[in-house]
DNA sequence: GAATTTCTTGAAACTAGTTACATTATAAAG
DNA sequence: CTTTATAATGTAACTAGTTTCAAGAAATTC
């Protein structure tokens, strides 16, 4: 079993030996099968089926100057924070006759530039970033390549890479402005890590902005749900007299949920919570999360068909603002 | 703006007839500076700066006939379960060089077979599956081709591809010997679909043999938070008096906690909830999810190095069994 | 000072396809 | 029975690199 790969697979020049036709002629079978004779076209189909023949992508690619390779750089998929909106992409991709790349990140820099280059190596033909903050590296990659790139999780027309996603400020502050309306006075924020999140840092901003004095403390966690509970540990030490709990991403505020539940405080009475994100499990939390929606899937989708087009036609495409609203569930209530 | 992009990309011969040099030369400097004299090499690599040349991925892989490019046909990534093995799936490549195309299937055997197609097209040197149960079309291609193909989520030493993934007939064995153990008498099963899922059947069976007449009824919902809702609703309408419900995936299972935790029935002590994933979330629900772990993780990674050998060394790995394990937490209890 | 070795470099032949152009044969039109 | 059109196929030149082999130059050894 382990010595019968021996022989090297056959060519598109074994095919034409093996036939008896020109390499043409085998191309033609291949590519245009109308052009042959439909006797010649038998014979040498037979011959490709016998000896296996495969035709080589990197030969087809060579002449075409084509490779339908696009790379998406993403933090990573270990969340559902990017998984759907990757799978939205890869979906959308292939209608346009693109496949996708994923390389991870870990919303480091130095990996993002370095997986950059590698996308590159293998000859994507467009590339996806997450956010507006990178190395210089990867800038500076961008730019001696002149790869169609967008940035996505992120609007801001005035980037220098068309952006697609929503305001994460305005999101921020569309929650802010729901608890104030609701007469909350003493906010905790919860959020990821700001390292490199870009994401994230609008958020804070929009947060402290839209909070004003209204706020009890910012706690930076893991993003995960582990980390919204450890967060929550941490709130009931420090601010036990907080009203709500704002957290900047969903998962997050599952996790918070789930403590606050265990530890007897009872949302939204004792407690409101809010998010950002809208993930599907949001609808069906105990209570049901109210939380900003973004356009995840949309985003996804939209990204796509962009970056497909600017690749196929040359056409850089205006950065594109998905609007993020606030879906009001059960985790909030109105203060007295 | 528009317009710039005129003049084609810079080529190898270009750099030479620029540099005044050979393409031998141009060559060397890209793949063995060393052999190239100082000041030559300079010069190339100020033409190479100064034209923008980047090498064509294609002509390289042409040559080296190395394309260094995996693809993984997975159900969906927008979902937690298998994100994360995809993740570290990606991870674990990058290390032995490798790039990884993803492409959904949805479980349906024909868009798995056109996918698969594609990612032949462009050129992968081998394939991840998912499961065992496969078109004919993928099977036909996949041996047509002879491209190295392992399938992950499922191990059997029997199948005609290695696997490298758990028993998840063992896995549901394992939740029901639990709920027996437990003295459990009326379990309600609830699954994802069947249709076209090999991993979603092998645990019913399990689950079927395991719970023998302890079964009070078997569920199919949606794979999703939602699905556990639902499932939830219709278990209390059909069979109200089952004392565990068993739910052969955690997000199904986070539906059910939440909507039995909606509806007052408290658990574990009204209802014992079992699973099988163990999600990272698994570990912070209320309470905390009894579950089977699935080593997800180490699936993708183990996944990985196989596959990356197999296509390097040309050597079939053999099938690799990973453990599943019972972690018992707070949704289950002994009844009376 | 001659012989040998080492360092650089280039010409040309590869890799595996696609395609423009030429050629031949057959069929239809005049 | 030519002339013209059409279909089918082949030749050879592309695509963009890598690599082998040989040659020339410089450095080292005898």
């Amino acid at each position: 079993m382990l010595g019968n790969a021996k022989k090297k697979k056959p060519n598109l020049r074994d095919v034409a030996r093996t036939a008896e036709v020109s390499v043409a002629t085998v191309s033609r079978v291949l590519n245009s099968p109308d052009m042959v004779n439909a006797t010649t076209r038998a014979r040498v189909e037979n011959v490709i089926e016998e000896l296996g023949f495969v035709r080589s992508a990197a030969a087809r690619a060579i002449n075409s100057g084509r490779t339908r390779l696009l790379g998406a750089l993403i933090p990573t998929l270990d969340s559902d924070i990017f998984s759907s909106t990757v799978n939205s992409m890869e979906q959308t991709l292939v209608d346009h006759g693109f496949s996708l790349i994923v390389a991870t990140t870990d919303d480091d820099p130095e990996k993002e530039a370095r997986k950059a280059q590698e996308l590159l190596d293998v000859g994507v033909e467009g590339i996806f970033v997450t956010g507006l903050d990178h190395g210089d590296a990867l800038y500076a990659l961008l730019h001696r390549t002149r790869v169609p790139t967008v940035a996505i999780s992120f609007y801001d027309a005035a980037y220098h890479l068309p952006t697609i996603g929503y305001d994460n400020r305005a999101a921020a502050d569309l929650a802010c402005a729901h608890l104030i309306e609701l007469g909350h006075k003493r906010v905790a924020v919860v959020h990821g890590p700001l390292a490199g999140n870009d994401r994230t840092l609008a958020r804070v901003d929009g947060a402290r902005a839209g909070l004003a004095d209204k706020t009890c403390g910012l706690y930076e966690t893991e993003l995960s749900v582990e980390g919204g509970v450890n967060a929550v540990r941490r709130i009931m030490r420090h601010t036990p007299r907080c009203d709500a709990i704002f957290c900047l991403s969903d998962v997050i505020a599952f996790g918070v949920l789930n403590e606050l539940l265990r530890l007897g405080v009872s949302v939204p009475n004792d407690m409101s919570v809010i998010s950002i994100h809208d993930l599907p499990a949001a609808e069906y939390t105990v209570p049901p999360l109210t939380t900003v929606h973004l356009p995840a899937r949309q985003m996804g989708c939209k990204a796509a068909e962009s970056l497909a087009a600017w690749v196929e036609h040359d056409v850089r495409p205006p950065p594109l603002h998905l609007a993020s609203r606030l879906i009001v569930r059960g985790s909030t209530r109105r203060r007295s």
